[in-house]
DNA sequence: CGGACAAGCTGA
DNA sequence: CAGCTTGTCCGG
């Protein structure tokens, strides 16, 4: 053994609240040959009398001066390689979390105490195998350039192009990094691309494999995926919200994946086909706001947009007729004679989200805390703010008498069943079983439908204007990607599918834009809303909550550059043009002990 | 985070 | 004043 002499590291604990590096002896008899410690290894340390886990995050250092070390317990296994620490560092920055928390995600789930031999060249099949897997021309020329290209791409497809034809294509090009938000997705395509020969492994059981070189398919953490020098950082369905952290940190993976892309000099692959405004920045938007978007043939992206019919609710009496229009009864009653199905969504969980009295007209509200209240399918009156429930009668004047003023999905389906006169299936995100439900003629649900089901012949939306106007920044990319998983279910233009929205805002832009076939109609307008409301991608903001916010503020003062919104309920608001002003005054902020929420560009701010 | 230790409350 | 809870500090 060459180094019996007792090396200093320094050793992230894991242990996120203390936020610190630690110096600890490394005693030379725990170098093995299996085992050699370098920036990454994960290590157990002594911690105030009790052993923690840890990473180093720097080998031969210059410990402090009068201070007596300790000695790292135990080499425990291999972990995130130098780049992707690094990596972590940048992320830990970046959403204003821990390094601790970034190091874990970045970590197998299991030590790995050694690392499976890297493939042999030429093990891994190629060339006519996999080129007979990707027939898809179009998006292996997209493909094509933006690997030409190199740097980050936008590629925007058709709603009815398969991810797994993408990630083959990419895969010609070497092994790849794919990160998407949906696991059943992962699944198709780690299958697809192993039916095709590709030497692939899923993130994060294959963690091992994947730093041998193999490709890598996985939900948002395999943006951390320990791979060195991949062909391309693919991440699949861009827009979709799952690929960002709803605690925080709120780091978000397309983010992760552009970053690395950057630092390791490696292509990346943003793909959808309703992009978000953050992924036509990152691909070179600048002011204009085109950005290098690469799009497959016009023709078609429109044909994977199912024809959309409007149903404008301006002109009816929706008082009377409530939630489904003649036209809606009609497209339902006549798809299922014809032996087809429809699912209806509305985006409401229970009975009734906002009642009446019949007899005096009050608005049913809490009787303790005078919030709103809604009906849920035990029919008890439930209260969001204070969390109490009472039976249902008006609280004025005693009569059992009230009117459901905004229909929830659960009494949705009866009247749709009493409608339609066919048995209805009610799927929300609480419906038990998972995977696909049962072909039936008619579906109800929330969106948990769009994610749920294959395929039907007519999706209807029975009320956009609800996802239209949600208090939310990102309202109108959601509802449009809506209505892109909608047309993608019934297969777009071809199949003889249709998508009907019943709204009272038929100019939306976002209707004009699934009517088209043409998400690029949303994004200027989409661009000057960000703007005049000071919000991502326009600003970059961080949300401060938690019994510490205040004091924390109080840390934050009055920075240059940086807007402090107080709203005066216990949370507030940081706001700044340019990300890196705010971001590094935060990075200087200690946090106070107790429970804080910091929040960095999250995907809502409520 | 979790142990150590200090400061504050309670009961006889 | 013991015995317990609550708060604050700090770790190599």
């Amino acid at each position: 053994m060459i180094d019996r002499v007792d090396r200093v590291v320094r050793v992230v604990p894991d242990v996120p609240a203390m936020d610190r590096e630690l110096d600890y002896l490394l005693p030379g008899e725990l170098v093995g040959p299996e085992l050699v410690p370098v920036v990454g290894t994960m290590v157990r340390v002594p911690l105030s009398g009790r052993r923690v886990g840890g990473w180093i995050v720097a080998t031969d250092v210059e410990p402090p001066a009068g201070v007596r070390l300790s000695s790292v317990a135990k080499l425990t296994g291999h972990g995130p390689p130098p780049h992707v620490v690094e990596l972590c560092r940048w992320a830990a920055w970046r959403w204003a979390g821990r390094l601790a928390t970034m190091l874990r995600l970045a970590s197998p789930p299991r030590a790995v105490r050694r690392l499976p031999r890297a493939q042999q060249l030429g093990t891994r099949q190629e060339g006519p195998c996999l080129e007979a897997a990707t027939t898809d021309t179009e998006l292996a020329l997209l493909v094509d350039t933006a690997f030409a290209r190199g740097g980050v791409s936008l590629l925007e497809v058709a709603p009815t192009d398969d991810p797994v034809d993408l990630a083959l294509a990419a895969s010609r090009h070497g092994p790849i990094v794919v990160v998407c938000g949906s696991v059943a997705l992962t699944r198709r395509i780690h299958d697809a691309l192993r039916e095709a020969g590709v030497d692939v492994t899923n993130w994060p059981d294959g963690w091992a494999r994947a730093s041998t070189g193999s490709s890598v398919v996985g939900g948002r953490a395999a943006a951390f995926a320990p791979v060195s020098e991949p062909a391309a950082f693919v991440v699949v369905d861009e827009h979709d919200e799952r690929l960002q952290s709803e605690s925080s940190p709120t780091w978000n993976a397309r983010e992760v994946a552009i970053e690395r892309s950057t630092r390791e000099g490696t292509a990346c692959l943003l793909v959808s086909a309703v992009p978000s405004l953050e992924a036509v920045l990152a691909a070179g938007g600048g002011a204009e706001r085109r950005g290098r978007v690469e799009a497959v043939p016009r023709g078609r992206q429109r044909s994977g947009w199912a024809p959309l019919e409007v149903v404008d609710r301006r002109g009816e009496d929706v008082g009377r007729t409530g939630l489904y229009s003649t036209r809606v009864v009609e497209l339902l009653r006549r798809t299922v004679d014809a032996g087809g199905s429809a699912a209806c969504l509305l985006n409401r969980t229970g009975r009734a989200r906002l009642l009446g009295c019949r007899s005096c007209g009050a608005l049913a509200a809490c009787d303790r805390c005078d919030g709103a209240v809604h009906q849920t399918d035990d029919g008890e009156l439930h209260c969001t703010a204070c969390g109490s429930s009472r039976p249902p009668v008006c609280a004025e004047c005693g009569s059992p008498a009230l009117s459901l003023l905004r229909l929830g999905v659960t009494r949705a389906a009866e009247e749709l069943e009493a409608l339609v006169r066919v048995p209805v299936q009610l799927l929300t995100g609480a419906s038990e079983e998972r995977g696909v439900p049962a072909r039936v003629p008619l579906l109800i649900g929330t969106e948990a439908v769009l994610h749920r089901v294959d395929r039907v012949d007519v999706v209807v939306f029975l009320d956009l204007d609800q996802e239209l106007m949600a208090p939310r920044y990102r309202a109108a990319e959601a509802a449009l990607s809506h209505l892109m998983r909608a047309s993608r279910l019934v297969g777009g233009r071809g199949r003889g599918g249709r998508v009907l929205v019943q709204t009272r805002l038929p100019g939306h832009p976002v209707v004009l834009a699934a009517l088209r076939g043409d998400p690029s109609l949303l994004r200027s307008v989409e661009w000057s809303r960000r703007e005049l409301l000071g919000v991502p991608p326009a600003r970059s903001i961080a949300v401060v909550g938690g019994a510490a916010a205040p004091e924390y503020m109080e840390r934050v003062g009055r920075p240059l550059g940086v807007e402090v919104l107080d709203p005066g309920d216990g949370r507030w608001v940081l706001r700044a043009r340019e990300r890196d002003v705010l971001l590094d005054h935060l990075a200087t902020v200690r946090r106070p002990s107790g429970r804080l929420r910091l929040q960095v560009d999250p995907a809502r701010v409520t």
